[in-house]
DNA sequence: AATTTCCAGTTTTTT
DNA sequence: ACTGGAAATT
């Protein structure tokens, strides 16, 4: 096959130079990955063997795209190919390497819940003021460290940092960090960023195991190298060091993760540190029309720190950008969903051509309603992951404690879940008792007698010896055995299933979901090994698109941008460009905070390919209660040439606005807005609130519902609630007045009500 | 010790 | 609006 007959100029000599360093500059839509996918083919097709391969992305999305593009090309070879996110893949090699630096190789890895868990314990121990050292505060202060390869000791030596930390008057940061590092230890457990700093660590006091891996990975690739941080870079360039086959790939404008501590530096720096490396720009655009790129461009072009680029598309200049303007967050989700619907049959589109696209996860639940409103299939990525869910943590927690003993976190977790009479005051004996000798938390409890008075000891001994139990058994059975033996015999599946409400019905099918996940895991023939131990080991570096069931259901796409990065869309929705929102009112405060916000807006931008809608709204709910929003400074930025104007419903005295009246606004902001210009204020959206409501989350009521007089209700008859949906009544007890009936619902199952309380629609045959 | 009520912080984004 | 944790109550 001819790789390279449909690439231009560019593409053809970034893919064939495979020798030495390399860094590919890609603009958005210049066909990066299809560059990324054809180099590793020709590396493979010259004879390189794909063991010695090594591609990493940051996203598992990215990665899994990659493989798959891969796979068509080389076809199973790719399979060989160490390919996956820097975590996963050094998550890998910390498995096989950990005891080199003192580490079980059954570590767990602690996610940003069980960092910061540990982080408010250790705050409680040494009872320090936990709004001057707020946990997300000092997690954020670790996390930075960790990633400048700045170790606890050594952020206590740096006169710097201490003489910062000092004048703000939290001078026991270092020493917070100090026994974090040491519980994370101790509890044989890594968090996110010990993954990347414990990787540079082995490398650097075991030159035999770098040597090992300099050697395997003889062929290196990088893509998104903007968005690496210092720890991720050196890892990089030690792996690198012998043969310096490194290619990156990158874009300093789509560079989104600043705030994880990436660096544009290391774009900078590649040139210093490989004065002999061959740069290659690619600036076609081929995935937008002209005026989808134009305004990209237009944006960006605002920003000052950028790399000279002349990105450009030779496509058809395709349609104007469209803005719509909404009166409510509620508003703005229909009037996406009836857009959707209405593009989608004027172009005989599917639903999978389309995206919507928000800053924060919080704003998916507005445009979820419009589009269930109007029975449009949709999917959510990213967002609270399957594996994030607070029952199926809980379950982990027991396979946790089972493989690995030490794990603090996992422990604190289940010591009383399900309840078993195992109260603070007896955990608080317990972590000072394992403080004071010296010992896990597990170890004291399995030595209860000797460090508890009677009562509690006992309870503590019980669950100590059930965890040892399962100890056993995880030992002897395949991992669906296993899961499930855990599972019951802990009183977790006994006890959700006691749970009847509709919340607690879909946490006890979540378990199900996860049991039915490991039951397929354990059947795996394709795999050596396949006990819970393995299927548990990686789960925290997993993301909710890993659960995907069926990828090529037809539906609507919903994400934030930062997930969306390296995706394409014939038409993609913008949403919420309101100012605090997008740009993001943490950003507002430096140039470089704003700068990244734009670039993300750029990123958003570029992930249409046909037609582009951008959308805000004039209030919206935040914070539980209605707040006005001003349409965001973005907006201002493009070019009115690319754009037409939407009003969703009739705004007071209609104008089209938005030439010189928008300027005139923006002028003197201070002042009163203009009535009737397009980005004046809102009026106060009454109707908004009334649209709101949760309860349409599992049924939505009949128009006009209203709640019949029951005091005459018969058993047999069929009545409708305004959550619960349409039933049949099968029972009625009590006295009048407290009148209780027990009511089958076709959606959710049998429920008792007491008919005083509840609003039921008697339905009239 | 368990359950209920009250209150504060949260919404940046991912591994 | 929703969570997690503390305080109040049983």
């Amino acid at each position: 096959m001819d790789f390279l007959a449909g690439l231009n100029t560019s593409q053809k000599q970034a893919v064939q130079q495979i020798v030495g360093p390399v860094m590919i500059i890609a603009g958005a839509g210049s066909g990066k990955t299809r560059v990324i996918t054809y180099r590793v083919a020709h590396l493979i097709q010259k004879g390189i063997d794909p063991f010695n391969i090594l591609v990493l992305t940051f996203t598992n999305k990215a990665a899994k795209e990659m493989r798959n593009r891969i796979t068509t090309v080389v076809g199973g070879e790719a399979k060989n190919i160490w390919m996956g996110t820097f975590h996963s893949v050094f998550a890998k090699i910390l498995r096989v390497e950990a005891n080199k630096i003192g580490y079980p190789n059954n570590f767990t890895i602690y996610d940003t819940d069980d960092s910061k868990s540990l982080i408010k314990t250790i705050l409680k121990e040494m009872s320090l003021d936990d709004k001057l050292y707020h946990h997300n505060f000092v997690y954020g202060r670790i996390s930075n460290a960790k990633n400048n390869l700045i170790s606890a000791q050594e952020y206590q030596q740096n006169e710097a940092i201490q003489a910062e930390d000092f004048s703000n008057g939290r001078g026991f940061l270092g020493k917070i960090y100090e026994t974090y590092v040491n519980r994370c230890f101790k509890a044989g457990a890594m968090d996110f960023d010990d993954l990347l700093f414990k990787t540079n660590v082995l490398l650097k006091e075991h030159p035999d195991v770098l040597y090992k891996y300099q050697n395997k990975f003889k062929y290196l690739m990088v893509d998104e190298y903007q968005d690496t941080n210092f720890s991720q870079y050196l890892i990089v360039k030690k792996l690198a060091a012998i043969n310096e086959n490194l290619c990156v790939v990158g874009d300093d404008a789509q560079s989104i993760y600043a705030f994880r501590g990436a660096s544009i530096q290391n774009i900078l720096n590649f040139q210093k540190d490989y004065p002999d490396v061959k740069v290659f720009k690619l600036e076609q655009n081929y995935r937008s029309t002209q005026n989808i790129v134009n305004v990209a461009n237009s944006i960006i072009s605002n920003n000052k720190n950028q790399l000279e680029k002349n990105v450009f598309s030779a496509n058809e200049t395709g349609e104007k950008i469209k803005i719509t303007r909404s009166f409510s967050d509620n508003e703005e989700g229909k009037s996406v969903a009836e857009s959707i619907i209405q593009e989608r049959g004027n172009n005989n589109l599917e639903w999978k051509s389309f995206a919507i696209l928000y800053r924060t996860n919080a704003q998916s639940r507005s445009m979820e309603e419009g589009l269930r409103k109007l029975n449009v299939p949709y999917k959510i990525y990213g967002g609270l992951s399957f594996y994030q869910r607070k029952e199926i943590k809980d379950l982990i927690a027991y396979f946790r404690l089972t493989f690995n003993p030490s794990d603090e976190e996992a422990f604190k977790r289940v010591i009383n879940y399900p309840a078993r009479g195992i109260g603070k005051t007896t955990l608080d004996r317990v972590i000072l008792a394992a403080d004071q000798n010296e010992k896990t938390l597990f170890e004291i409890i399995c030595d209860a007698p000797k460090y508890l008075e009677n009562r509690a000891a006992l309870a503590v001994a019980d669950f100590a010896a059930s965890i040892q139990s399962f100890m056993v058994v995880a030992k002897n059975s395949t991992a669906y055995d296993a899961a499930l033996h855990i599972a019951q015999q802990s009183g977790l599946l006994k006890d959700l299933y006691a749970d009847k409400s509709v919340e607690g019905l879909n946490r006890y099918e979540n378990i199900q979901e996860l049991l039915n996940g490991i039951k397929e895991f354990s059947e795996r023939e394709d795999l050596e090994e396949r006990g819970l131990d393995i299927f548990m080991q990686d789960i925290a570096l997993l993301t909710n698109d890993d659960n995907d069931k069926d990828p090529n259901k037809d539906t609507v796409s919903l994400m934030t941008i930062h997930s969306s990065k390296g995706l394409e869309f014939p038409q993609v929705y913008i949403v919420g460009l309101e100012e605090n929102l997008f740009p993001s009112q943490m950003a507002l405060n430096s140039r470089a905070d704003l700068e990244e916000e734009r670039r993300l807006f750029y990123v958003a931008v570029t992930r249409a390919e046909k037609k582009l809608h951008l959308s805000y709204a004039t209030s919206r709910f935040r914070f539980g209660t209605l707040i006005n929003c001003e349409p965001s400074r973005f907006l201002d930025e493009i070019e009115p040439k690319y754009l037409e104007l939407e009003f969703t419903q009739k705004a007071p005295r209609e104008s089209t606005g938005f030439g010189d009246e928008r300027n005139k606004w923006q002028s003197k902001t201070a002042e009163k807005p203009i009535q009737g210009d397009f980005f004046s204020k809102p009026k106060p959206a009454t109707k908004a609130v009334l649209t709101t409501s949760l309860l349409a989350k599992a049924h939505v009521p009949t128009a006009g519902f209203a709640p019949s007089d029951t005091s005459k209700l018969q058993t047999g008859q069929e009545v409708e609630h305004e959550r619960f949906g349409f039933g049949k009544v099968i029972n009625l007890e009590g006295s009048k007045g407290d009148l209780k009936a027990t009511v089958f619902f076709k959606e959710i199952g049998q429920k008792q009500l007491l008919l005083k309380y509840a609003k039921l629609r008697i339905v009239e045959n």
